[in-house]
DNA sequence: TGAACATATGAAAATATGTTCATATGTTAC
DNA sequence: GTAACATATGAACATATTTTCATATGTTCA
């Protein structure tokens, strides 16, 4: 029998720096919160803000980085930009880490 | 029908907290590189330090970070200590992200 | 075009984080 | 007990990160 080889292997250092980067994402509880919001539904900058009882700046600067590490879709119309979870990925790595935080 | 409700519900504040601070262990490229190293076998921590050729300082303070968010388990044989992951669901975590960062 | 509104961004300040160095603690074997 | 080895830890330093403030940019509508 072939031995078993559970993504074990070590990957190339860069794709371990890209990992690390894409984990250090999702360790700021305000872009956890902003993620949780917008999960549902797109919604604009100003909305996010309001609901999280935050700074638009605060808001804005944090779905930069977001948006830098493909975690949210954009879609400005008229004067607001909506912002929504990319796909359905982004949610299972927080349910995986729901998962744990919860067992 | 009733309306599907897939984890999207925000859970409590605190809760929030504690998953941000999950995933903010996961996102330092030391830690990802230690638990890729004893994913496998478990290992001291001299060896996972010359494996990842750092300090052993370095690997004893992650270490201690791994272990305060119960990532890691210990082991104690004479004067080493082995570490190795806690469960599979640390693997799936790091799974996820890889599946992210890979595509 | 200009006023009003929504969003983005640069710089500064406050805070958090990672690594190193020196050393303490714990274990074994003599 | 003491020497030798393995690991842990505190303090200091360097770096990174988050938030705020002020302001720039982009859009609509009159």
């Amino acid at each position: 029998m072939e031995q078993k080889n559970t993504a074990n292997e070590m990957p190339d250092l860069e794709v371990l720096f890209e990992l690390a980067d894409l984990f250090k994402v999702f360790g700021d509880s305000t872009r956890i919160r902003i993620m949780f919001t917008i999960s549902d539904n797109e919604m604009s900058v100003l909305n996010i803000a309001e609901s999280l009882n935050m700074e638009q700046s605060t808001i804005s600067h944090q779905l930069r980085v977001l948006r830098q590490n493909k975690l949210v879709r954009v879609r400005r119309d008229g004067k607001q930009i909506y912002y929504s979870l990319d796909d359905d990925h982004v949610k299972k790595i927080i349910e995986m880490g729901l998962d744990h935080v919860l067992e």
